[in-house]
DNA sequence: TATAAATGATACCATATTAGTATCATTTTG
DNA sequence: CAAAATGATACTAATATGGTATCATTTATA
């Protein structure tokens, strides 16, 4: 079972390498050389950051990438749910009735108190604390 | 995110079923009238819970699959272990090297211990302990 | 003001995983 | 021997993920 995807993973990466020069307008073709990450893909990546206001962007001659929060006010999940959706252990049972037989499906209850926990961890992680 | 596929889900559904009449022998037909849920599926399903001697096979006419284990000593993990192979957060560590920038992974350790917490949370769910 | 270098928007393609089907062989009972 | 069951296995379909391609727009600057 896959927590964070490439996407997100990517995301990561490349935040993180931005902040160590916060006030850099880095450009694709520049993060593609350091981070070695596909170029489509990773502008693909940081034109969604940019439309959730985690990066700003200049176009133009010179353009680029800025970061605009903080890295210390960025979270995982903050990425997740942009580049996964929102986070949620049993889609399940959206899609089908509740299991026959279990008639107060006490699965989902466990279930839900798993997802609880994992919302509450992953809320706990900013991307500056990974750093240092 | 999906913690329960499919064929889990259905394997979990069918084996609560069985675990009303414990000494019964049931036919695929039989099951798959009660539970709708595609017929050759189904039966996919069982034929893999025989191999991992959950349940015992009778061939020819008459014949089935009886529930082998107790219901009690069934763990919702073993299913998951079954059809969706070894329960792991963060196959992503494997598959590439770790982040660049994030020297010891700082990330990988957060997430190992959210896994640890799933697995221990997972373990304790036995099939029975769905039940009434 | 033309050109090059950047992003914006968006549609497309490739691969992997999950979900489900089909078929033929074998066993068993009557 | 025929019917009714599972064993084994290969195939197909649907979805999600990972990645490309392309054209439009903006901006700096020669
Ligand atoms: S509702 Fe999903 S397993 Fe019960
Ligand atoms: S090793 Fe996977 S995020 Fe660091």
């Amino acid at each position: 079972m896959r927590l964070i995807t490439r996407d997100t993973d990517y995301a990561i990466r490349t935040l993180c390498l931005m902040a160590d020069r916060p006030k850099k307008v880095f450009s694709v073709s520049e993060l593609t050389k350091k981070l070695n990450i596909p170029r489509p893909f990773l502008r693909k990546i940081l034109q969604i950051l940019h439309k959730n206001k985690i990066l700003e962007a200049f176009k133009g001659k010179g353009g680029g990438f800025l970061l605009k929060k903080s890295i210390d006010k960025i979270y995982l999940l903050d990425l997740m749910n942009i580049f996964q959706g929102r986070f949620s252990l049993n889609r399940c049972l959206f899609k089908r009735k509740p299991c026959p037989r279990i008639d107060t499906c006490k699965l989902r209850k466990r279930i839900k108190k798993m997802e609880r926990y994992l919302l509450d961890e992953l809320k706990k992680i900013s991307l500056g604390s990974l750093l240092n």
